[in-house]
DNA sequence: TGCATTGTGGGGGATAGTGGGGTAAAGTGG
DNA sequence: CCACTTTACCCCACTATCCCCCACAATGCA
């Protein structure tokens, strides 16, 4: 399970070093993808095949909807092995669809890994806070 | 079942230690979350699992709202082992959102631990107090 | 009173995060 | 086919942080 949230910095050479102890699981490959919500998601590659391409199968590739979320998805996507420090270089393109300069913060979300902006990540989260409460309520709601 | 009021500090690392009846519960991992109401909170890691993600995996995570939950609950969730003097080290993200510094109470509630600040609490269990006796007046009055 | 246990403090080694130089490989133009 | 530029990867180095360990004070119990 992937948790937590780690500051990080990109360096001027556009490389991000993965938390430490996020190692392991990437250390045989990665998927760089673009995220939601302006952000940059990271999957191991085992993850991307399970979690993404399951989900995109369902999709027909024919369809309008189809079509836009395979493009997102797959344009997006960069395979990548981190180097020996536990570093990876993200790329030009995913940089700027993440809105990413040096300041950023990496999250763990339980299957794969999302780096944020650092400022708009605290933005992100003040307003979840917010709204967490009744989303919560209405989950136990379900329940009765 | 976890009960009871403990008074502890953290120290100038950020080490909370664990209540020593507590710590063969939690010596094979923890995880801590935030928690609700400014506070923190503490589970087994299996209570983690069987309480927190059999929630969230009812989520459908391309919602928003299940975007949104997957991110605030395992964002604010570090895994951890308790060092061998049973103390934690609580990263600085959770001391913030719960508000924490030197002086903090720990609280057994069922299934888990919540962490407050000392003033916190006593204040909010001088609210809860005063509305535990309003509620028994009413009671009272209704068998005059 | 003496011993054991618990909570707190702090030193020091190990590890992590960041920066930057050197070099090999790839792309470009002549 | 050969220079030249650019890109990306490997390695080394510095600094800060974290975690293990030891130590001590306070408390409880026999």
């Amino acid at each position: 399970m992937l948790s937590g949230e780690y500051e990080h910095t990109l360096d001027e050479k556009n490389r991000l070093t993965l938390p430490a102890r996020f190692r392991p699981g990437f250390a045989e490959g990665l998927v760089l993808t673009r995220g939601m919500d302006n952000s940059l998601s990271i999957f191991s590659k085992e993850e991307f095949s399970s979690v993404i391409e399951a989900r995109l199968s369902k999709l027909d590739p024919l369809s309008r909807e189809g079509r836009l979320m395979h493009r997102f998805y797959f344009s997006g996507a960069a395979e990548a092995v981190p180097d020996k420090q536990g570093r990876v270089m993200v790329p030009q393109a995913l940089l700027q669809s993440a809105g990413l300069e040096r300041e950023v913060i990496v999250v763990g979300v339980f299957d794969h890994l999302e780096v944020w902006d650092r400022a708009a990540w605290r933005e992100y989260m003040k307003k979840v806070e917010e709204s967490v409460e009744d989303a919560a309520e209405r989950l136990a709601a379900q329940h009765d």
